[in-house]
DNA sequence: GTCTATAGACCGATAGAC
DNA sequence: GTCTATCGGTCTATAGAC
């Protein structure tokens, strides 16, 4: 019967996830973290020794959750355009979190750097090889790089996250993700 | 004969914007920026008392860089997406810091969010109505959003330029900008 | 695994001399 | 307009008791 709390990495990974989203990786502290978890920045230290340690934890996690529904999207959609937005809605917050990493990336210790990197390349490559087997299908045209159409409507999917929160409050809701492709010659 | 070195606003301001592009609002300090400026922090805050001051002025200055910028932009570009892709480029760096902007909002005291506010409303606003006459021109489907578009599109330019320093070192290159329109329903 | 207490560095900002 | 010096606060991280 816990008495003495007992809170779990995941917990604690879970609301780091929920500060990076909402403040950046260098908008809050340990210290914050901790109060909101409800334990003292000590045990903090205890389960993740370095703020280093932690987001990359963070990206890793988000990493997992991100390769695990990319299965149950492909099996459910189908259409590049739909599918693509379909994507868009099932990644939900965690587009918020890997734009805060992407953008605070140059600022992260090595650690969470590599698993930022990965995280990314994970839902690139993935997001490429969907645009190829499109592509094969003949929904797109036959000159279009998977990889290059893949950046873009990432690029799209993390901007769109961002833009959410600036916009004045009680106008123009989000945009939905309408993605399309045309040459430019 | 400026023996006290008699650093200018605008040099400051140009320094703290590419401070804010490589390490974001919250990733580095008046004291590191006082340090690239090569003046003391004191000088500094007597330019600009408050770090919020700071980052207003280069949400501000941004801000006419860019509405400068657009009339260059339509006066010498035709078609839409060859257009948008022209208009990409330039941004240049400001894409960079626009998407800084918005990734550290939340995080931004007053002064700071009203200009990064208004920076991201007149961009769109001005997006959104060159995707209005794109559509009168015939280049889209009428019942395109000009918002929802221009939406979609400032996303990708700044999605496109937080991506770009997360790629691993000898691969891919940026993709290009190369948007369309297709309907989703 | 939790805590209190604290180290040592850095933060934004100010005082006051020149 | 620049500087040195400094204030009070916060930062990440650790020591050591329970």
């Amino acid at each position: 019967m816990a008495k003495r709390k007992d809170v779990t990495k995941e917990q604690i990974i879970e609301i780091a996830a929920m500060m990076v989203r909402t403040r950046g990786c260098n908008g809050f502290s340990t210290r914050q973290l901790a109060d909101e978890v409800g334990i003292s920045s000590a045990s903090l230290h205890h389960h993740f020794t370095t703020k280093d340690d932690l987001i990359a934890a963070v990206a890793a996690t988000c990493r997992d959750r991100v390769n695990r529904s990319q299965g149950v999207i492909a099996a459910e959609i189908e259409g590049f355009a739909l599918h693509l937005s379909h994507s868009s809605q099932a990644l939900g917050d965690d587009a918020l979190l890997i734009a805060m990493l992407a953008a605070d990336f140059p600022t992260l210790p090595a650690k969470s750097q590599d698993e930022a990197r990965q995280l990314i390349a994970n839902l690139r490559g993935w997001l490429s090889r969907f645009v190829a087997q499109a592509r094969t299908d003949g929904e797109l045209p036959e000159d279009a790089v998977p990889d290059q159409v893949a950046g873009n409507v990432l690029a799209e999917i993390l901007g769109s996250a961002l833009l959410q929160r600036v916009a004045l409050p009680g106008t123009l809701p989000v945009p939905p993700m309408t993605w399309g492709w045309q040459r430019v010659d």
